[in-house]
DNA sequence: CGCAATATTGAAATAAGTCAAACCGTGTGG
DNA sequence: CCACACGGTTTGACTTATTTCAATATTGCG
């Protein structure tokens, strides 16, 4: 690493790094470990709006405010900060970094276009099968799923929380999925059985996370 | 107004002036009337991710990408589109435009986020009466918004796909809202009769609408 | 005027929620 | 090495918010 461009912290599992309400800056790239984005209502009913994974950026570079979520990690976890300034020296001695910010943010906010379908429009079946396969893919890009595997550390508690339903009818709907040989889930390890069928079952199509060059997109 | 910025369009009531699967580039800001990011899934089934008012961006800015999403006007309307290119020349000749996109950027991602926060959280009353908070605030920032009144040209069938509910049971939800002498729904016309009990009952926070200079946000 | 799109109503069905208890693995401390 | 506490998972019985279906008003518009 040549010049200071930032700093790297690391956060220990189940931590808030960066808190709703807070005021912050600059820009935030998780580089290990699984987050998610948290809401939290005045009477304690939690809501979480999307699952980060390394490369994936906390927040969009907005100078200065008021944080309407919390990132907290799911594991053990490092992010890079990057001050305003830096990101405006790295844009100017790198142009291509402006269209690849402008574009992660716009899948960004398509995946979260798709969570509002998830938990408007679908059943909890659709809408736990719908994740499993977000995960796969945008794990795959990253080289952290093989044969349809992956690492999930996600309770069943959070995954409750990330589908709006409740952890008794979360814990249902797996086993149903088990059941029907879909999925395999112990020890925080996702093995998508059959994914094209899950597909299907769950009309998951790719398209909303823009599949670069396709390269992650490929299923055998 | 001087050189040619962009083209100025005029789309018909509820017609999809952008459609899911094309693609686009450059930034469209509606400039009059009301719109809404439409998701469609293969089967049918319609989720509403957002309402657009005069001032509110399209889309961000992205080179060349996919939509997921169809803009759909709910009333004859008017967008402006600019050019990647007009937009660059646009931004180092007014520096502060930058960060005024980033930060609208921001607000509609927060506003996303509580959407996503609405559905998977809160019962049809509270949804209902949210969204309601949030336009008032809203159109009030942009002048569209008189004595806790304005214009809502949306239908209960598309209250229904914005809420992820049935319309059926939106139309009953609004008669107890009525029945509460909590607002008045007729003739396009919205009367929150009561906005300080109403955002109370929903636990209406504004703080994620980032109120600018807090101009708008004052209740008297 | 008359159609088509909305809004309203009622009765019955169901997905998901609630409450409460039991179970299981795992790490800790006596 | 056992006990026991803790976080997570599983199970059962019961309740409820919301959906579904289907019919009837009502409104706005060409």
């Amino acid at each position: 690493m040549g010049a200071c461009v930032g700093s790297h912290y690391h956060v220990r599992n189940k931590a808030d790094f960066l808190r709703q309400g807070e005021r912050v800056s600059g820009l935030h790239i998780l580089t290990k470990g699984w987050a998610c984005r948290l809401l939290i209502l005045p009477d304690g009913r939690r809501q979480i709006a999307g699952f980060l994974i390394p490369g994936d950026i906390c927040m969009t570079e907005v100078p200065d405010v008021y944080l309407d979520f919390s990132l907290s990690s799911l594991t053990d976890s490092s992010y890079l900060s990057l001050t305003n300034d830096t990101l405006d020296r790295l844009r100017t001695a790198y142009p291509p970094v402006r269209k690849g910010l402008a574009l992660h943010d716009h899948v960004i906010s398509a995946i979260l276009r798709n969570w509002v379908v998830n938990l408007g429009q679908r059943n909890a079946f659709e809408r736990i099968g719908h994740l499993f396969c977000e995960m796969l893919l945008r794990l795959r890009c990253i080289g952290m799923a093989e044969n349809d595997t992956y690492h999930f550390p996600v309770t069943q508690i959070e995954l409750a929380e990330a589908t709006g339903l409740t952890p008794v009818h979360v814990n249902r709907t797996l086993q149903d999925m088990r059941a029907r040989g879909l999925v395999s889930l112990q020890n925080r390890e996702l093995k998508i059985l059959d994914f094209a069928r899950l597909a299907n079952l769950v009309m998951f199509d790719p398209g909303y996370l823009h599949p670069v060059e396709d390269g992650c997109m490929r299923n055998d």
